[in-house]
RNA sequence: GGCCCUAUCGUCUAGCGGUUAGGACACCACCCUCUCACGGUGGGGACAGGAGUUCGAUUCUCCUUAGGGUCACCA
C-alpha cells in the first residue's frame, strides 16, 4: 500500500507571488490532483528581517486568483474555499489568515518549539553541535578560501569543543548557532529526483549549514525537513535553485533516521538573456500581470507549458487547469531552463479573450477602463455597460490584453484629433475627400435609430461605396477614427452612436478647410 | 574559483537507435480586405563540437565548449 501522495507549496512571505512560483504551485497543485493527492500551502517565515507586512496575504490572495487553491494548509480568512474546509485556527500574527487541516500549524513561525525539540535531538545525537564562530571569523576564512581556490564552507572549528566549554559559553550568555556536522567520510550522497535522476554529490563539499541561528529561529533547512516529515509530504518539487542544498536535507533525514521524500527539482524560469528570471527586464509578479490585463486562465496555460508538456505527439496548445491535470507528469517535465517569452504569452492571452462571450469581456474589461481618464464613469451604470458591451464586440478580436480595448481603440471614447493629411484615399484631391465626407454625413444622417445597428450600417456603408470602396470607406474610417489603423467605420460609428458621427465628419470637413 | 545542473529552429518544445527532424510563438510572402487585427495558405529557420558504442546516432557513453544555478545566522 502506498501511502497518499501529499505535497505543498512553501513560499516566504517577502513579496508577491512571482510567475516562477506560480509556475512551482501549480505542478504541485497539478501533481497533487492526477494523484488524488493533497496539496499543502505552508508558509516558511523563519527570516525575521525579511517578514513584508501584507506579504502573506497577498501571496495566498495570488494563488486563489488564479485558482491554485490548496487542499490543507493557510487560507486567507474570507476565502469561500477554506470555509467549506472547515477552518479551523486563525493565526495570530496573520490576522488575515486562518488554517485548514490536522497538520498544523502551516505558519513556521509559528512551530518554533518544534524545530527547537528536533535541533537538541541532533545535537544530543552528534548531528549537530553548537558554534560560538563570529561572522568575522567566518568572513576572513571565507575569504582564505577563496584565494586559496577552495571550496568555501565551514572548518569545523567549534566541533571539538568539550560539552563543558559550551555549556559554559552558554550559560555565560554568548551568541551561538547549532550546525549541522556532515560526516567527512560520508562519501556520495545520492538522492533520486524525478526530473533528473540520480544526482549525487560527495559529503566533502558539502558545508556544515547552520541550522538554528542566534537568534533561535530555524534556517530553511531544518525547518522544512521538520515540517515536511511532520505532514507527512510524499514529495519535494521545488525551483532547480535547492538542488544544491539537497544534499544536506538528505543528511538531516539520515540523522533522523526518517524516509527520504522524492525529490523533483523543476527548471528555472530565465530571463531572455538565460539568466535566472527577475525583476529588471520586464515584470515578475503575478499581479502585473493581471493588473496589465492578462486573464489567470491564459497565465496558468502559458505557465504550464514553460517546463512541460503533453507528450505524445500532442500539438494541444490551450490547456484549462483541469486539463492540466488530467495531463501532468513528470515524464514530461523538462530538464533545461525556459525563457519566458512574453510574446507566446500574448497570443495565449489574445486566444483566451477571443472566446469570451460578450457579456463575459464586458464584465472583466469594465475594471480597466473605469481606470481610464475616458468620461464613460460618470453616465448611470446600465448605460455605461451596454456602451461598453458595444465597445467589446468591435474590439474583441484585436484585443491582446483587457487593458488594450482602451489603449488601443482610444476614439471609441474621446473624440480623435483629425490630421487632414490622413483623410484622402491614395492621392485623391481634397475636393473628392470633401465630396465624400458630405456625402457621408447625408447618407447617414438618414438612417433610423432602427438601423443604427452593427449589421445595417455596413450594410449601407458598403452600398454607398460601390466598385470603389477605398475611395469612400478610408476617408470615412480616419474621420471617425483620427487613426491609420482601426476598426471599420460602420463599426465605430455603431459603437460613438449617430450625434458624435456627426460631429466627427464635421470636424474632418473642417480640418481639410 | 569549488560543487552541481543543462544543451533540438530566435523562443517554448516533440523526438525516447533507422523520421524529408514534427508542432506552437515570433518573422517573411501571398490570399481575404478601406486600414489594422483576425482568419487561411505557403516559406525561411535547429540537433554546440570531438571521440567512441553500433550495421546505423538528434537519441547511448566520455571529453571539450557554452550557458545557468549554488556556495549567507535569505528562502
Amino acid at each position: 500500500m502506498i501511502s497518499p501522495i501529499r505535497v505543498r507549496f512553501a513560499p516566504s512571505p517577502t513579496g508577491s507571488l512571482h510567475v516562477g512560483g506560480l509556475r512551482t504551485a501549480l505542478y504541485n497543485y497539478l501533481f497533487a490532483k492526477r494523484n488524488a493527492g493533497t496539496f499543502i500551502l505552508r508558509i516558511e517565515d523563519t527570516d525575521r528581517d525579511r517578514f513584508v507586512s501584507g506579504a502573506l496575504e497577498g501571496l495566498v490572495r495570488s494563488l486563489e486568483g488564479m485558482s491554485v487553491v490548496p487542499d490543507e494548509g493557510v487560507f486567507l480568512l474570507d476565502d469561500p474555499h477554506a470555509s467549506a474546509r472547515e477552518a479551523s485556527r486563525h493565526s495570530e500574527t496573520y490576522p488575515g489568515v486562518s488554517e485548514v487541516g490536522s497538520h498544523g500549524p502551516y505558519i513556521q513561525s509559528e512551530r518554533l518549539p518544534i524545530y527547537a525539540e528536533y535541533a537538541e535531538q541532533l545535537v544530543e545525537s552528534k548531528h549537530a553541535y553548537r558554534c560560538f564562530c563570529s561572522r568575522e571569523r567566518l568572513d576572513i576564512l571565507r575569504e582564505k578560501q577563496t584565494v586559496d581556490h577552495e571550496a568555501p564552507k565551514y572548518d569545523k572549528l567549534c566541533l571539538s569543543l568539550s560539552d563543558e566549554e559550551v555549556a559554559r559559553r552558554m550559560t555565560a550568555g554568548e551568541p551561538s548557532v547549532i550546525r549541522l556536522n556532515v560526516p567527512e567520510d560520508r562519501g556520495d550522497i545520492v538522492f533520486h529526483d524525478l526530473v533528473r535522476g540520480d544526482v549525487r554529490i560527495n559529503a566533502k563539499n558539502v558545508d556544515d549549514q547552520i541550522l538554528v541561528k542566534t537568534d533561535g529561529y530555524p534556517t530553511y533547512h531544518l525547518a522544512s525537513v521538520v515540517d515536511d516529515r511532520l505532514m507527512e509530504v510524499t514529495h519535494v518539487i521545488r525551483g532547480e535553485e535547492w538542488l544544491p542544498s539537497t544534499p544536506k536535507h538528505v543528511l538531516l533525514y539520515e540523522a533522523f533516521g526518517w524516509d527520504i521524500p522524492i525529490f523533483a527539482h523543476l527548471p528555472l524560469l530565465l530571463n531572455p538573456d538565460k539568466s535566472k528570471l527577475s525583476k529588471r527586464q520586464g515584470d515578475v509578479a503575478v499581479e502585473d500581470y493581471l493588473a496589465k490585463g492578462y486573464l489567470p486562465e491564459a497565465l496558468i496555460n502559458f505557465v504550464a507549458l514553460l517546463g512541460w508538456n503533453p507528450g505524445q505527439g500532442s500539438t494541444k496548445e490551450i490547456f484549462t487547469l483541469s486539463e492540466l491535470s488530467d495531463a501532468f507528469d513528470f515524464s514530461q517535465v523538462n530538464k533545461s531552463g525556459a525563457v519566458f517569452d512574453i510574446r507566446k504569452l500574448d497570443w495565449l492571452n489574445a486566444q483566451y479573450i477571443k472566446v469570451l462571450s460578450v457579456d463575459e469581456l464586458t464584465k472583466q474589461v469594465k475594471p480597466f477602463l473605469l481606470g481610464k481618464d475616458f468620461c464613460i464613469g460618470a453616465a448611470d451604470e446600465r448605460k455605461t455597460d451596454e456602451y461598453i458591451r458595444r465597445v467589446v464586440a468591435v474590439g474583441q478580436e484585436r484585443l491582446t490584453t483587457l487593458a488594450g480595448i482602451g489603449d488601443e481603440h482610444p476614439f471609441l471614447f474621446v473624440d480623435p484629433v483629425i490630421d487632414p493629411a490622413l483623410l484622402p484615399w491614395k492621392g485623391n484631391t481634397s475636393e473628392a475627400t470633401r465630396e465624400v465626407l458630405g456625402k457621408a454625413r447625408v447618407l447617414l444622417e438618414g438612417v433610423s435609430d432602427a438601423d443604427w445597428t452593427r449589421e445595417r450600417l455596413g450594410e449601407i456603408l458598403l452600398e454607398a461605396a460601390g466598385e470603389k470602396r477605398g475611395d469612400f470607406l478610408w476617408p470615412l474610417r480616419v474621420a471617425l477614427s483620427g487613426a491609420k489603423q482601426s476598426p471599420p467605420p460602420q463599426d465605430i460609428a455603431w459603437v460613438i452612436g449617430k450625434d458624435a458621427t456627426r460631429s466627427r465628419i464635421e470636424s474632418a470637413l473642417g480640418a481639410i478647410g
